[in-house]
DNA sequence: ACGCAACTTGAAAACGGTTACAATCTAAAC
DNA sequence: GTTTAGATTGTAACCGTTTTCAAGTTGCGT
């Protein structure tokens, strides 16, 4: 039934042009750009706009105009505190400009990313975030055939072709590592994330042993652990740590839910830390300093990482030059859980 | 420049139908009802799809078909483990019957919230998912003029008009304090959330606050606080109420965070619970099996809620009946965070 | 052979906006 | 008093799909 009564438009900006007794070409102007009709004119649209409650329909301006001002973004998860507060600050700053944003979750999984591009993609995105630089061979096509801009948040790689925002994870990592070092350390353990598919985790695992190499200290397979981003996990692997009979003092980690499940179960297992074993995080999540030991970690200003990522989005778009790869500094955060190794 | 060059169709669902010698119309009856069409006309689209990599442009197919297969969904904050989980369950739900999620936060802000239902209703969602039934007036009727389905999540109200789906607040937080007065605690703290524009903060104080007048028990103006949903400020306020020279035996704590903030802060003021102090939580969080004490509290399946609301939208929207309110079953958790009170 | 129902297919009109272009209307310059 | 550049407004084509309707096929009972 697609009848229209011609006599009356019941919906739409037909509608409105017509109780305004102008042209939808005004009434769209006076929407997208009120400064090219004259005030009055402008006056009487926004009258009918409001008096007919009219609200613009956004797929129709999308087919018609070829931009969305709107953002994809793909993250692994949601329900992770860094990508959380990721996608909040994202959020936020694109809110603040007019654009809005599109989420959606792989899972770890390239084919699921590449999936979701697609989708999102096809949903008319203007650009997409994405997480680090490990994607799906057929990605890059996907996004090179459909001009589509993208930028890789979370790493940094001046030497890529792609744009990306983030810390160097790398020498962060190295860093994390160095501390204990320098606390006299010289049996250090590695509790990492899940390093496949994830670049990031990657990265600091390759940080971790660079700075452990550089300073001539050996890493026995059985002190590299890897465990999921869980408590439990975690727990579990800090708890085969400290059962070797040759075991660390102290324990660097991909990250802080990893730390906090090895400070948890050292203790639990009667381990005293700092004294019998150095703890050092990654990322500074609140319980880092509320945790009773504080936790030494590495602190990454998240929100102004994703909220970077989205200004050289909405720039780009926007026809202007901007710098393609930005570091985003980190800190090294020293709290209570590391300590020099007691003397033996 | 709009013009058409007639002889070769670029891109779009012309430029399949041309490669495989067809109509637009059978290309869009194989993408949307394939059993419509002949296995042989099928195979030769598919054949032309895959040629060209053509991905279907979802806004011009929502402005002809007038449903989008997606949903919109705003949530106070996304930066709230439990409302993460919410929307990780909810999103992974609708991609699993190819839905997509519109994601938009308010901050708690009702006129915020109205104006992201209005961005969502623009955008063309086919139904909205709203945190609790606390909004604004505009909102309603903005609902109803616009004749766009929703439902409420995370409480439950069989007497409201409006579909809901949630826990029973009032009764799951008064199963809690119940629990401390079944315990012998005569002399019982709250500290809840901020319950301004929040009915879940308020339907739990309400609970707390039934279950002591049940039980005949006075609640003194200074051991009720309010407090944001941040570890800091709930240390405050236990750092507060510990400090009252006649102060309460056990804690109600309107979520866990606040609960972690309590347990914390006793701890460093010098008081062990469960001996001097008994807490309670609300939610769940991973970290409540892990602290030590580990948190006695109410478990809320949130993965749950959320993907019956987003089943809910589907299902009517799909024409079949469904429930308007849900209720989600709750379930108290003791663990080492709540003991009998020291005898005086 | 024929009629008729059931199934395939295509042509073309929407869907609700934007925008190129033309038309009209100013007001300043000559 | 003309021109004319510039500002304002309207007309209508177009964006890429879906879907109605009609036309063309096919299979089957008679």
């Amino acid at each position: 039934m697609r009848l229209t009564n011609a006599k009356s438009v019941k919906q739409g900006i037909r509608a409105v042009a017509a109780r305004a007794g102008v042209s939808t070409a005004s009434v769209s102007r006076a929407l997208n750009n009120p400064d090219a009709v004259s005030p009055s004119l402008r006056a009487r649209i926004e009258q009918a706009i409001d008096a007919l409650g009219y609200i613009p329909h956004a797929p129709a301006r999308i087919l018609s105009s070829r931009r969305s001002r709107t953002l994809g973004a793909i993250v692994p998860t949601i329900d992770n505190t860094m990508f959380a507060r990721g996608i909040a600050s994202l959020q936020q700053y694109l809110s603040s400009v007019g654009y809005m944003l599109f989420l959606t979750t792989s899972g770890y999984d390239l084919d699921v990313e590449l999936q979701q591009a697609r989708n999102l993609i096809s949903r008319g995105v203007d650009g997409l975030v994405l997480r680090g630089d490990c994607h799906h061979e057929g990605l890059r096509k996907l996004l090179a055939d459909n001009a589509v801009p993208f930028i890789n948040v979370g790493i940094y790689q001046p030497d890529r072709p792609h744009p990306c925002v983030g810390t160097n994870n790398e020498a962060a990592a190295h860093r994390a590592a160095a501390h204990v070092i320098e606390l006299g350390h010289r049996r250090i353990g590695i509790v990492s994330a899940l390093q496949r598919n994830n670049d990031r985790a990657s990265a600091r695992v390759a940080g971790f042993r660079r700075a452990l190499t550089e300073n001539g200290l050996e890493l026995p397979p059985q002190w590299h652990v890897e465990v999921p981003y869980t408590l439990d996990d975690a727990r579990e692997a800090a708890r085969y740590l400290l059962s070797l009979k040759d075991r660390p003092t102290a324990v660097v980690c991909g990250n802080d839910v990893i730390a906090y499940g090895v400070l948890l179960e050292a203790e639990r297992d009667g381990f005293s830390v700092p004294r019998d074993l150095s703890v050092v995080g990654f990322d500074d999540l609140d319980w880092s300093r509320h945790l009773r030991p504080s936790l030494t970690t590495i602190h990454v200003p998240t929100g102004e990482t994703w909220q970077r990522a989205g200004e050289y989005l909405v720039r780009s778009l926007a026809g202007e030059q901007t710098i393609m790869h930005r570091e985003i500094d980190f800190s090294l955060v020293v709290r209570e859980s590391t300590a020099p190794p007691l003397k033996s």
